[in-house]
DNA sequence: CCGCCGGTCAACCGATCGGCTGATCGCCGC
DNA sequence: GCGGCGATCAGCCGATCGGTTGACCGGCGG
């Protein structure tokens, strides 16, 4: 019948893919047609064009190639597929980028087998399913539209101050006079509501703008 | 026969269980003898002594009762099971309490289903099981034996300055000389191979000293 | 018993930072 | 076409920091 829901499962964890597999199989209108280990290979998977997938389950943090970079990829490739992601992690890092990038919904791993079941039924029918604690980020993010976000360019100068660089080092290192990197430091204090260095840096690993 | 081994799978996530549930089964020397979400439960489960377990899968960073504190609770009750590791996360912060405890064996959970077998054989036999990258930082620990460890008046130190304090501010919320922070700071900055403050905090975030 | 280590404190110096004001330029959207 | 924003740059100031040297005390272990 053409009810049955056909799911690629993407994470770079075995185990992980095991449980998936397992879970899904439980249901009668679902079947999973597919596995990969990281983004490329879903992307090689997905362009088989007479094996079609309805939901593909996406993992984000995976070697070669992302969970976002593959949502990304397969949105202007124009593909069809619903994209469910399902993490471990909800920092704005991770949430805001892979709903930008096109997912219809984002779970984390700790949700219920019976959730994620009727989480992949809702993704097919095109529904948005958010985990409690991604919906109240995303609240967060509307309730304060102008907030953080830090510019690229102040992102880089970040970097480098955290890597222990002066404000001078930093100037010869992006090209550009040591006001303009005291400007974009003011800059990010304001945004991160801190008054120095240590403290922004601080900031940004908390916010996930900062990789640990 | 006696030489099935009897496991305990502890892992807040549903679909996690499964999958080790799944990939155990596939093993006839392997019985899954119960499940458990948190350190808490695992403990409750270990206690009921007319059903022993062998071995404990075990996850660290748990709601309730963190897998650390399991560990530990479990060798002071002087109990019998080995306890193999089983988690996301290769920092020092999880490795190093982990083993300390006296965790048998620490796999992450990218590891291969058939190298998860062997490990849970090789956990069984009381021979340690280490994942590349776990036995990496190990090693990093055994070269450098006076590397790092902040003491801890310095942590606290470091966490009122990623808190955005200056020398002074903290000084009189530790009830004690700014001429000390400075001090303190100097021994910060050479334990984490920096020069300042702010990559003092980036140092002490990578390697899992101030929390995210 | 003596040495080492962690914690405490002091004084001094140059280097750096944070705060402020003001300015130019290019791009995007209304 | 105007306004806003990001990025660029300048100069000035006081405050703070980083580096150094030297010192005292208490506990722990050889």
């Amino acid at each position: 019948m053409s009810s049955t829901i056909r799911v690629l499962i993407v994470d770079d964890h075995p185990v992980v893919r095991d449980g998936l597999r397992g879970v899904l199989s439980g249901a009668p209108d679902l079947v999973v047609v597919g596995e990969a280990g990281d983004g490329a290979e879903a992307l090689a998977r997905l362009a088989a064009a007479d094996d079609p997938v309805d939901v593909v389950l996406m993992d984000l943090r995976m070697p070669v190639m992302g969970g976002v970079e593959a949502i990304r990829e397969l949105r202007r490739s124009g593909s069809a597929p619903r994209v469910l992601v399902l993490t471990t992690f909800d920092t704005d890092r991770d949430v805001l980028p892979a709903i930008e990038a096109g997912a219809t919904g984002y779970l984390l791993k700790d949700t219920p087998r019976d959730e994620l079941l009727r989480a992949v039924r809702a993704a097919y029918r095109g529904e948005a399913v958010l985990s409690p604690a991604v919906a109240g980020r995303l609240m967060g993010q509307v309730r304060t539209p102008t907030e953080e976000a830090l510019s690229s360019r102040e992102l880089e100068v970040l970097q480098l101050v955290a890597a222990g660089a002066t404000n001078r080092e930093a100037a010869r290192r992006l090209f550009i006079s040591e006001a303009t990197i005291k400007t974009h430091l003011l800059h990010i204090y304001a945004k991160l509501e801190v008054r120095d260095r240590a403290s922004a840096v601080s900031a940004a690993y908390r916010r996930g703008l900062l990789t640990t």
